[in-house]
DNA sequence: GTCTATAATTTGATAGAC
DNA sequence: GTCTATCAAATTATAGAC
């Protein structure tokens, strides 16, 4: 059995977002590419921003799940589960976080896209926050966020992986 | 003695940029502002590209400038340059680094910006690994760099200021 | 759920007069 | 350098049939 048509939009609308940011897609290319209307398309979803900002939830969910502690994790395996996720976007198809590109933009979207996107960091910070533990755990998980979101925009815009590596090689 | 109508023309194009990214102006809109028609910005800058390349050309002359050494400065008196060069255009009006907002949108670029944005960073990263010194000092640059930028990503999509300086508190 | 058809707007860009 | 006029294309979105 296929996936779904409304999930289908989302995967391709999260990878034109990730490549191009908000302004990266159009219902029209998303309907061709799956070979549908863009007509139907506001089918699934009424408004572009209420597409993107469904992407950004999923994306959060998926992400937040992806770093999930196991047992007996230190501060350190944290953050190098953050790192190596965000890493892995990096290598497979030189994507950066979805809600690091369109924090860049933020001045031209949505008031509900927003909303995502700080929530988006909000649940990562307070994630690290807590399983770093101790003394500056939140300058420390800003620290860490910041540097991640920055390296993979260097990596990008350098075209090199190891910009990213040298950026947050010393984190841990 | 008025300013130039093209330097009047990058003053907009940048504030633009810096707010909404590439997408986030066009030709009517600048022409707009300072009461003359799209027709007339072709004059001095035959496209969109094109214009976008001098603002970030431009953006990088006075950014490195802004940031240039005083005599018998230590490695962390740089870091602390950049850091606070960055956190006036937060201060001033939420903007962050003009190539940081391009960058994180340069699947979309057109070949002539993304090469601008290249050398601004390269431009950085160079600058800072010789003031810094010492072994390594590429790779603090790298990591200072991508902690500014994404503190500004993260200081804009939380509208908070606070989260820059959580972030790149621990830079010095 | 998908289609046809279309509205209403915006966009980047050009030609040519003044 | 600026204008008028215009083009060709793309965009988001809606109405209504099937």
């Amino acid at each position: 059995m296929s996936e779904k048509t409304s999930e289908r939009l989302m995967d391709l609308a999260e990878a034109h977002i990730r490549h191009a940011g908000y302004s990266g897609f159009s219902f029209r290319e998303l309907a061709a590419e799956i070979g549908i209307k863009s007509a139907s398309v506001h089918h699934h979803f009424p408004t572009k921003a209420t597409l993107a900002a469904a992407v950004a939830r999923r994306y959060g969910d998926r992400f937040l799940a992806s770093v999930a502690p196991r047992a007996h994790e230190t501060g350190t395996d944290a953050i190098r589960a953050y790192r190596s996720a965000f890493r892995k976007g990096l290598e497979q198809d030189g994507r950066m976080c979805l809600c690091g590109v369109l924090g860049a933009e933020v001045g031209v979207l949505s008031p509900e896209v927003v909303e995502e996107i700080q929530t988006f960091f909000r649940r990562c910070i307070d994630d690290l926050t807590q399983r770093i533990g101790g003394p500056e755990a939140q300058a420390r998980a800003f620290h860490i966020m910041a540097t991640l979101e920055g390296g993979m925009m260097l990596a990008r815009a350098c075209r090199s992986i190891e910009a990213f590596d040298q950026a947050a090689g010393a984190l841990v």
